[in-house]
DNA sequence: CAATAATACTGATGCGTTGG
DNA sequence: CCAACGCATCAGTATTATTG
């Protein structure tokens, strides 16, 4: 992209100027003379070509131009200063913001999390789950968690733990008048759905059951609701090891078959290039990647 | 007179080119 | 690749002009 700018410190004396509408008090804030600004807004004026100012008598006004100018300038101004404080303040400040999707904060990093701040007290981690991809230029995260097949261009991505599918279901579904002890027992209960429709089907197939519809039953939005309303007892859920790992711990969800599926997609440690070693990113890393080996699921490339 | 902007001028620094 | 040169730009001071 080719950029035409004017010249920044005449837009800096420009905008001191305008706010006050006085050179003098433009310069005090500046720490230069006042013939400083008065030079750089001459500048700036022969630059653009127009006037931006009315010079009065022992008064200073906008003109119609250099009026809406200032709204331009103050704004541009105001984010550069902003933007250049938060990267200055990232590696200083010791707080790590970590992206990734709802379902996988709620079940696996944060009931986590408490053991990364055990080892780093020093550490904020902040947890901004949501589900549509980070643009580290843009948002304020330091590394995300993804799940994908990696490939993704300007950022370095770590696949770090794989996951297996599988059914999971209240324990109370074990019983009763159709008890779920085989695949094949699907078809008299109801199958709850997430976001991804087709992992059912894609389960139902690798498993070679053919009489159970993979479209009907219930959907939501994030696995983490799929997984609520199993715990309920409303139905079957196509469970993500890592996601139902605690739960069946707990005795909350079972495993009612052994038959799994491995899951074609990956997790992912995802950051900016650059700043892969700097020094909280990478212990977060070195933690996440040990959290998946403590659970058995961490995979090396 | 006091406050203000404009003008003239100066020294330092930065930048692109050139030649070894 | 690097040092040297020269020009352009920048930021500043001193001074002048204007005006209530």
């Amino acid at each position: 992209m080719s950029r035409r700018l004017p010249p920044l410190t005449a837009v800096r004396a420009f905008e001191a100027a305008a706010r006050h509408l006085s050179f003098t008090r433009a310069a005090d804030e500046l720490h230069v003379t006042q013939a400083a600004i008065s030079h750089q807004v001459k500048s700036l004026e022969t630059w653009l070509g127009l006037p931006l100012f009315r010079r009065g008598s022992r008064a200073l006004f906008l003109t119609e131009e250099g009026q809406s100018y200032l709204a331009v300038a103050r704004d541009c101004l105001d984010r550069l200063a902003e933007g250049t404080g938060r990267l200055l303040m990232r590696d200083r400040a010791g707080r790590l913001t970590v992206s990734t999707f709802q379902s996988f904060a709620a079940t696996w990093l944060v009931p986590r999390l408490g053991r990364f701040r055990a080892a780093h007290p020093d550490i904020d981690v902040w947890v901004a789950a949501n589900d549509k991809i980070v643009d580290f230029n843009q948002e304020d995260v330091d590394c995300a968690i993804r799940y994908g097949a990696g490939g993704w261009p300007g950022v370095k991505a770590v696949r770090f733990m794989t996951e297996s599918v599988f059914p999971v279901c209240s324990p109370k579904l074990l019983e009763g008048a159709h008890p779920l002890r085989a695949p094949q027992d699907l078809k008299h209960h109801t199958l709850l759905h997430d976001h991804m429709n087709e992992d059912w089907r894609m389960w139902l197939l690798a498993a070679g059951i053919d009489d159970v519809d993979p479209t009907r039953g219930p959907s939501f939005s994030h696995s983490s609701m799929v997984l609520q309303a199993a715990m309920n007892g409303q139905g079957v859920a196509l469970g993500r090891s890592p996601l139902v790992r605690d739960a069946i711990a707990e005795g909350t969800l079972v495993q009612p078959f052994k038959f799994t599926l491995n899951a074609y997609h990956s997790y992912f440690f995802v950051c900016p290039e650059a700043s892969a070693e700097r020094p909280k990113i990478a212990a977060f890393r070195d933690w996440l990647f040990a959290e998946a080996e403590r659970d058995g699921m961490r995979i090396k490339e």
